[in-house]
DNA sequence: CTTCTCACG
DNA sequence: ACGTACGTGAGAAGT
């Protein structure tokens, strides 16, 4: 047995080690004791990287540990350490990770403990951490990482064990992102600080139970988000099928396409279409006149302006209003082609299963605002404009792609926290929300622009923005904008009102708005305005999330595949994909204190990107479903008409 | 590491 | 009194 003394928080604490059979008899005491006393018990892994579903990864070790004692189990050095680990997963009832979904799916996939098995009996450190504060260090906040964490409410002078190992590593001779899986088993700071992680993650979870509990953050909340977290985690686990051939093809297309556009731009002296100095200069001295700054002072030369000089629309068509800047052309282009390459083909291309499926991360606590994030890749960004970067994700075969997504949500659920008379009864007589606000402040004559600006308006108010951003957005008159506003505050007094309200609450509450769901979200004191956003997307996200689970209660969780905010991706067999789809959003739709949710499910073909295709001979040309049923591509064209 | 840009809802 | 655009992840370039 090695043995590791050690001090936390002025006390002392041991880390052991086990070696051999003997020693493991010692732990399972341990953790026989443990189970009589019912501790909860903290756990983490160890492993050589953070890809858990490459075909290289391994679990190295195991830990286990209370406030004053940790085991490391090194279970890569036999399979007899591997199951001393696996038979306390399996008796010990009550846990505790840090970001459980990692080391959940760790364990799932290569310790054999099912996430169906152990999920439940797990508290997840971080989900309490983001519930008492989601502020990011850089927001002013703590964080949700537990070194952070631990140094805020357990020990300041805690090692720093992520740092301490990546200076190991690199004195070695070793990166950060090698080390973990080079570095020997035996190394004793690496044991050490195994053991530690463990000790820290014991110690912050009454910390953190006793902050929510004095925060008056209900116990249903925490279970609920955990509830979340686990069916997150079967998704991520169930990753999405890529179909390999399409993306070498795509990153060629874009690689040669960013190529021809570079040389393009290289005529004109920028070697770098990225470098945006280069690409200001160039246009100065093309005699065209750059007026907007970035906050750092430099010319500003984004899409937008890039767009502007090139004489080209938002959706990229000619406008015929100037001569177009060939530069601006190509830089874009380029631009364009790079970044989806790198992105999307080379994110999607790199890093899948020996299956061929992507796993993002699903990060179903992670905003601010408690939006999820995805990420590795980041499918919750990709284009949704164009078809070719969806069309790589694929249904599994037999299957079709499902998307069902809320209608409006954020409007809807504005009106319902805002109990606005007028905008209720636009929803509840199934109105479009846009034209109904058009139609109240402009008349039965209202034109297709009138419709826009009382949209933007609505974003405004959901952003909690003014005047001089929106005319800035839209390009219409300042006056213009200051009109409509002035207008919709006069149709709809209740959003207002209830901005007015939120904010208010929100000081005397120590700048904390609090949603129905019974969440705190901090407020940052020179940005009150955001109360009414923060309010209006956190409940947005719990609706979704809730039913996340409502699915899941019905039966309907196998065939989930990517949460995008307000929306589900799913899939289903090809013969029952039409019921699915209609039960899917049958089970999200809700009435939201007085509000109806209404949904829009959508079925596609064999590919994420059919739902994104426009007309049947696209479909049929580039979706072996659609291919197979050229009439439901016509019917799909006159549906998304 | 920061800045800028750009993809999404 | 007045006005404030919200939330992410990621790559490239430059310091």
């Amino acid at each position: 047995m090695k043995h590791f003394p050690h001090t936390v928080a002025g006390e002392a604490v041991s880390v052991q080690v086990p070696e051999d059979s003997r020693d493991l008899d010692a732990f399972r005491l341990w953790v026989r004791d443990r189970v009589s006393t019912g501790e909860i018990v903290a756990c983490d892994t160890e492993t050589t990287g953070l890809d858990t579903f490459s075909p290289t990864f391994r679990l190295r070790a195991v830990q286990f540990g209370t406030a004053y004692e940790a085991w490391v189990l090194p279970v890569e050095i036999s399979a007899e350490m591997l199951e001393a680990a696996r038979w306390a997963l399996r008796i010990l009832q009550r846990l505790t990770i840090h970001n459980a979904p990692y080391d959940l799916l760790v364990l799932d996939r290569h310790a054999g403990i099912p996430l169906e098995l152990l999920g439940p009996r797990v508290i997840d450190t971080r989900v309490l951490a983001h519930l008492c504060d989601p502020r990011q260090p850089q927001e002013g906040g703590v964080g949700l990482a537990l070194k952070a964490l631990c140094a805020e409410y357990v020990d300041p002078t805690a090692p720093d064990t992520q740092g301490d190992l990546t200076a190991i590593f690199n004195g070695m001779g070793m990166t950060k992102s090698n080390g973990f899986a080079k570095i020997h088993i035996w190394h004793e700071t690496y044991l050490l600080y195994a053991g530690l992680d463990v000790i820290l993650g014991s110690r912050i979870l009454p910390v953190l139970q006793r902050r929510l509990t004095k925060y008056g953050v209900s116990g249903r909340l925490v279970d609920f988000e955990h509830r979340v977290m686990r069916l997150c985690a079967t998704m991520e686990r169930r990753g999405m099928r890529v179909d390999q051939d399409y993306v070498r093809g795509l990153v060629s297309r874009l690689e040669d396409e960013a190529g021809i556009h570079s040389a393009r731009a290289l005529r004109y002296g920028v070697t770098s279409v990225n470098a945006t100095a280069q690409v200001s200069a160039a246009l100065l001295g093309m005699g065209e006149k750059l007026t907007q700054r970035t906050p750092s002072g430099a010319l500003k030369v984004d899409k937008a302006i890039l767009l502007d000089l090139a004489d080209l629309d938002d959706q990229w068509q000619p406008r015929e209003t100037r001569t177009p800047n060939p530069l601006a052309d190509a830089v874009l282009r380029s631009k364009r082609a790079g970044k989806w390459r790198t992105s999307y083909g080379i994110a999607l291309r790199d890093g899948l299963d020996s299956e061929g499926r992507s796993h993002c991360k699903i990060n179903s606590l992670q905003a601010r605002t408690a939006r999820m994030s995805i990420s590795n890749p980041p499918l919750q960004q990709l284009p949704s404009g164009d078809w070719t970067i969806r069309r790589a994700l694929m249904a599994d075969p037999g299957h079709r792609i499902i998307s069902v997504d809320y209608s409006a949500v954020e409007m809807r659920i504005l009106a319902s926290l805002a109990d606005e008379t007028q905008m209720k009864r636009a929803i509840a007589e199934g109105r479009d929300l846009h034209d109904f606000t058009a139609e109240l402040i402009w008349g039965p004559g209202f034109t297709k622009r009138h419709r826009k600006m009382g949209k933007g308006v609505g974003f405004g108010k959901v952003y909690g923005g003014g005047a001089t951003t929106l005319s800035r957005q839209t390009g219409a008159p300042l006056a213009e904008v200051q009109a409509a506003i002035a207008a919709y505050d006069r149709v709809y007094p209740g959003i207002k009102r209830y901005s007015r309200r939120v904010q208010r609450e929100a000081r005397a509450a120590g700048y904390v708005v609090w949603t129905p769901s019974g969440r705190r979200l901090p407020l940052d004191r020179d940005r009150v305005y955001a109360a009414t956003n923060y309010a209006v997307q956190s409940t947005a996200r719990d609706v979704l999330c809730q039913a996340l689970l409502d699915l899941e209660d019905a039966g309907l969780a196998d065939y989930m595949l990517l949460p995008v905010h307000d929306e589900l991706v799913a899939q289903a067999p090809e013969v029952e994909a039409e019921e699915i789809a209609r039960e899917i959003g049958r089970i999200m739709a809700m009435d939201f204190a007085g509000v109806q949710l209404d949904t829009d499910p959508d079925v596609g073909g064999a590919s994420w990107g059919s739902l994104y295709m426009k007309q049947a001979g696209v479909m049929t040309d580039h979706d072996s479903w659609y291919a197979a049923h050229p009439d439901a591509a016509h019917a799909a064209e006159l549906a998304r008409a």
